[in-house]
DNA sequence: GCACTCCTTGCACGTTTGTTCATTTGGAAT
DNA sequence: ATTCCAAATGAACAAACGTGCAAGGAGTGC
């Protein structure tokens, strides 16, 4: 919990870091590493699962240029953006797809944060279910920044955000920015005059200095209604003006067309999510995508160029593809 | 054997990464991995082999700065040079430790290899036993540079330094310039001659804008004489030069006193290495250490302040701290 | 000092993985 | 078409590995 190891830890860091080099660099089996550290070969195997499990040991996998899948490419091709096939069975579930994507990105994203870089993080279940898999990446001077509230009717929404933020921030050492506000204001004009308190100017002010961005996609009007559809946050007529509008999907609840354009969508002067320029904005924006339903969705997240990075399960990549 | 993957191969890469990332990223056994990939469980134990030995999956060991052992941490205070204690057990032969570190090595060195840099290599054991172990990893345009000449009385040498070199340039995709020429002239003045002929100073220009040399030492007056002192390359009347001019050890056939010094050593004036200036401009020098008999060498390599980064084994590092 | 909890250890078991070997497959040469 | 060879495959076995469990220790509170 602490974010730098104890001193009580270090002996068991200096530890794990001579097995790791035994058994991954020089392919010693775990019962010769055993003999050597003088201890169990289970101990080993314990302390090889830790030394992995807090980024000691870092397994990446580099594709060639020339090798990503057909489907990569062509997205890549079509959209301008770096895509990447999270490969699922055909007949996994959609919590199972989500669990896989979630996992793989979770274990992949370390390669875009560093110290003294600034991350925003939006929330809802694909962001949730990342967060439950980060490997920690030791950095300095780095933090995280909570990209839109999540504060509804029912609660403050504090607990349910941070919590996925605080495992980023624990993940990476960095420092955690929360933004306790709600997700919509009943009144933009109530949001016009927080947004110029100098407490949360400041925080507008770290999130438009972000390197990365790291969000999932809403997506109205599907079978899987996303988390901000499902969870007490909007009302009947709000509903009722997002269909009107045209939305087909939101970004850190900021909704936006199948055109990509976020204007005229009254919804949106009310949402404290980051306007679409402020994203665009950072060099990094990393968007991840589980499920076909949410196709039409990224079409228009693709469409306003809210994405560099894209990760996504094979279904949706071919959804994606694929006319109509 | 070939530098790029053939079309055939891709298949095979392709489904390798795939197997690499349900296998590394999510977590899946063997057995789950070649139900979805409608194979055998053999199969996908040999792909993900293939995964690791061609490069595609890659397993780093980042110690946390904090976490350095106690003899890297003194090493560093003392000499100012990166240092890399490969542990070893206590028990293993003199064989068995060059082998472990030349494994080590083998397996981090891509992190100091890229696209568009040029490698300095030399030979010798050290050397040899790295080559063997190198795991590819694709660059472009770069290119691994021999820093010295490997013929003798005997051989042109060029058999055995071009294999060490080839693996090297094998593994990273880059263009292998050799250096046809014998480790030391007869006469000063044909290697002077030679050093003005265009191809040759073609070849020393690389060798002055190289971004890595690698390379082991020489420790002559030791009971495990290195190849140099055992090859047929230097005559019992070489022998008594370098004792009397007090050389303690080697880079690359270019010889050092125990204070570093090169000057007035007769036989570098016929030596086909690098001058220490050229080597001090290189930005990162790795010398690869193993074995306690080459404790003295490395203080006056050190002392030279040829060396950026080191590795040894951890008796070796031991040796280098005590006193005397 | 005693009881309590929490964490670590090594054993034993079941699972997962590497490897050998016999067999098949897909080309190239004849 | 036939033969040949090299590479790839899956079954079967042996080795290596992960993990539940009970025992042992270290620390804490009473």
């Amino acid at each position: 919990m602490t974010l730098v190891d104890d001193p009580i830890h270090s002996e068991r860091t200096r530890d794990a870091l001579t097995a790791a080099h035994l058994y991954y660099m020089q392919d010693l089996t775990m019962d010769a590493i055993a003999q050597e550290l003088h201890t169990s070969r289970s101990s080993i195997s314990r302390l090889l699962s830790h030394a992995r499990a807090s980024g000691l040991v870092d397994i990446q996998i580099r594709s060639p240029l020339d090798a990503p899948s057909l489907l990569e490419k062509e997205i890549q091709n079509r959209f301008q953006v770096s895509a990447h096939v999270v490969p699922v069975p055909d007949g996994a579930s959609d919590v199972d797809r989500l669990e896989r994507v979630g996992l793989s990105v979770a274990r992949i994203l370390g390669q875009y944060f560093d110290s003294n870089m600034t991350m925003g993080i939006a929330w809802g279940s694909t962001m949730s279910a990342i967060s439950r898999y980060v490997t920690p990446k030791q950095t300095h001077n780095s933090q995280i920044v909570q990209l839109n509230g999540a504060g509804n009717m029912r609660t403050t929404g504090i607990a349910y955000a941070s919590e996925i933020l605080r495992r980023f921030g624990d993940a990476y050492g960095a420092h955690v920015q929360q933004f306790p506000v709600p997700a919509f204001f009943d009144d933009p004009a109530t949001k016009q005059a927080l947004w110029r308190e100098r407490s949360v100017s400041r925080l507008l002010e770290i999130q438009g200095r972000m390197d990365v961005a790291l969000f999932g996609l809403g997506s109205p009007f599907s079978e899987v209604p996303s988390h901000v559809y499902a969870g007490g946050y909007l009302e009947p007529a709000d509903y009722d003006s997002l269909s009107r509008s045209g939305v087909v999907g939101d970004v850190a609840t900021v909704f936006f067309r199948a055109d990509g354009q976020a204007d005229g969508i009254p919804l949106n002067d009310r949402s404290s999510g980051p306007e679409f320029s402020v994203l665009r904005r950072t060099p990094r924006r990393i968007c991840v995508v589980s499920g076909s339903s949410k196709v039409k969705s990224l079409r228009g997240a693709l469409a306003a160029e809210l994405i560099t990075d894209l990760y996504l399960d094979e279904g949706t990549a071919r959804g994606l593809l694929s006319a109509d």
